[in-house]
DNA sequence: TTGTAGGCGTTATCAG
DNA sequence: CTGATAACGCCTACAA
């Protein structure tokens, strides 16, 4: 593999003339620059981006932590970073945590063993030691589906307290009384937890008594998702209506409320949160909390960039998410 | 940020002992290796692996290359390879070609530069200069989710011939015999057009005049299937049944013969591709191939690996894939 | 506009 | 078992 040192020597010039019309082709003379050209095709130079990064110390690349790609929600701001990062000539390494808090650890050390510039992260614990640390050693990131509000992190989030309300609502609305929650474990995703406070408030202002037999925490999986409303759906008074912390719960909970023989949305009303692609595309369509996936990763990145360049003052940027009212909701029986 | 050398004279060692306790801690002294380990932690020691990938050629990274992580199989691959990755200590960066060649290719470049240790590519042309430049060049990468069956390059995949024909004949017995065929463009993935032989040659062994009027190319998103199924719903003599050449396509088909007031399946047939998770989880669950997504992603990563270690002989990996019938297909009407 | 030379943090080779 | 020291490929003052 042929180094700067090859080209320059084939083309009779320094290495830093070389290095120049990698860099900044601009400040070379033109014929040097030809000259030089030339060397790099005939001697099939490669740049070696690692060296440089070496010695710039930027590695020009990112990492970005997600619970899970399976979860669509997370593929789509993935797919939002990765475009705004690529587009800057970054590129990001992803890593999964599965939700695991000493996953989350491991990786962001790695990660940071590697050089990256920047982390973005979906974190398991705002108010973990992962995240404490990275802000005392003054390292850049930025929370994507934050939670928080206001402090000296990076992050952008949505209101899922806000939203958990919405959702909610909208089912008091359509005469609902028995209102079931199939929700993402709170322990391993506060946003979950938010959702549940905005759920609870909901029910609370609208004269409904809280049940705490109407929560179901679970893993976040389609089967979760599933078992979770068959155990709402077999109580001796059983819900009408669940609400569940995410639309692959809610893919879950579709699929269980039919195996019980239920008709839908007749017999059980279900509106989720993400509004993945595929929400509208299931029968039936559903109802759900949509929340700007895309537009969050690639603010996230955006966001990131500023903190690593200039020293931007950490800031918070909560977008909007609203109800979509589909077909998986309707009014209550009786 | 403190380094090897701040710790070794912390440590009143050299740095080539801290190096050793880094890379081989048994090779020295228990007690020195306390010394070392004490300075690691009093200076807050970060060890730098961008350095070490410097000195080693190696980055212990490697570059994965896919269509678009929006499709839930691709997901799932790619879980498949990180998963078997950070196993191996491995980091793994992710770029989307969104199925265009000039961006595989300028993806492939950046990522060598970056001096990946190796690339998995489900490539858009298998046939293309991007990966007879790799090859000529000896540069390790492994094919996901391909179509080549012999040669000198590493791959792993399914027999989309095979697959294509299994799902035609699925139909087939069914009684139908105005089968349609929703397929991504061929021109940005063979897989589609191996698995379009199979659709064809299937209906020639049972006696069906092909029809290619009943073939509609797409793009590879949910509206395309749905647009692309309502087109063969117009037609004079419609389908009564599709097979779509991903399960992705196969949602939006759905979608789209509800749109036009049809029943299903009882008015439509329609067999899928890929077997993704949600694919159960919709009503009518769909009928489909399953492909091993994740073990595929997880052969592909180990097959790469042993590319880079010694310098193991190419080979294509063929794994089994198989129609699950479920309920998104039913008798030809009449 | 171009060249010289030092250095980035780590590993590896040789001695000791 | 440990220490010196020369790379690795590139960038960047500083000089010319």
């Amino acid at each position: 593999m042929s180094t700067i040192r090859d080209v320059a020597k084939l083309a009779g010039v320094s290495t830093a003339t070389v290095s120049r019309v990698i860099n900044s082709p601009k400040t070379v003379r033109e014929q040097t620059r030809g000259k030089v050209t030339l060397a790099m095709k005939t001697c099939n130079y490669k740049y070696n981006a690692l060296a440089r990064g070496f010695v710039t110390k930027k590695s020009n690349t990112i990492g970005l932590i997600i619970p899970t790609i399976n979860n669509p929600v997370f593929a789509e701001s993935t797919r939002g970073v990765q475009d705004y990062a690529n587009h800057q000539k970054i590129q990001v390494i992803l890593g999964n945590t599965y939700y695991q808090y000493d996953l989350e650890e491991s990786l962001v050390e790695t990660l940071r063993e590697k050089q990256v510039d920047g982390l973005i992260i979906t974190t398991t614990n705002p108010r973990g030691a992962i995240l404490k640390n990275l802000l005392d050693e003054g390292f850049p990131f930025v929370l994507l589906y934050s939670t928080v509000k206001k402090g000296p992190v990076s992050a952008v989030g949505i209101d899922n307290y806000q939203g958990g309300y919405r959702a909610t609502e909208h089912l008091v609305k359509l005469g609902h009384d028995r209102i079931g929650m199939v929700a993402g474990n709170f322990s391993r995703s506060d946003r979950s937890f938010h959702r549940w406070h905005g759920y609870r408030q909901c029910l609370k202002n609208h004269g409904i008594p809280y049940d705490k037999d109407l929560l179901a925490q679970t893993d976040y999986s389609l089967t979760g998702g599933r078992d979770s409303v068959k155990k709402l759906l077999s109580l001796q008074n059983p819900v009408t209506a669940v609400f569940c912390s995410n639309d692959y719960l809610a893919l879950g909970a579709m699929k269980g409320a039919r195996e019980l023989g239920l008709n839908l949305p007749t017999d059980l009303s279900i509106v989720g949160f993400d509004d993945i692609q595929i929400a509208s595309y299931v029968i039936p369509e559903l109802t759900t909390i949509h929340q700007p996936a895309y537009e969050m990763g690639k603010l996230g990145a955006q966001l990131l960039f500023q903190r690593i360049g200039n020293q931007s003052k950490p800031e918070q940027l909560m977008l909007e998410s609203s109800l979509i009212v589909r077909e998986s909701t309707t009014k209550a029986p009786g």
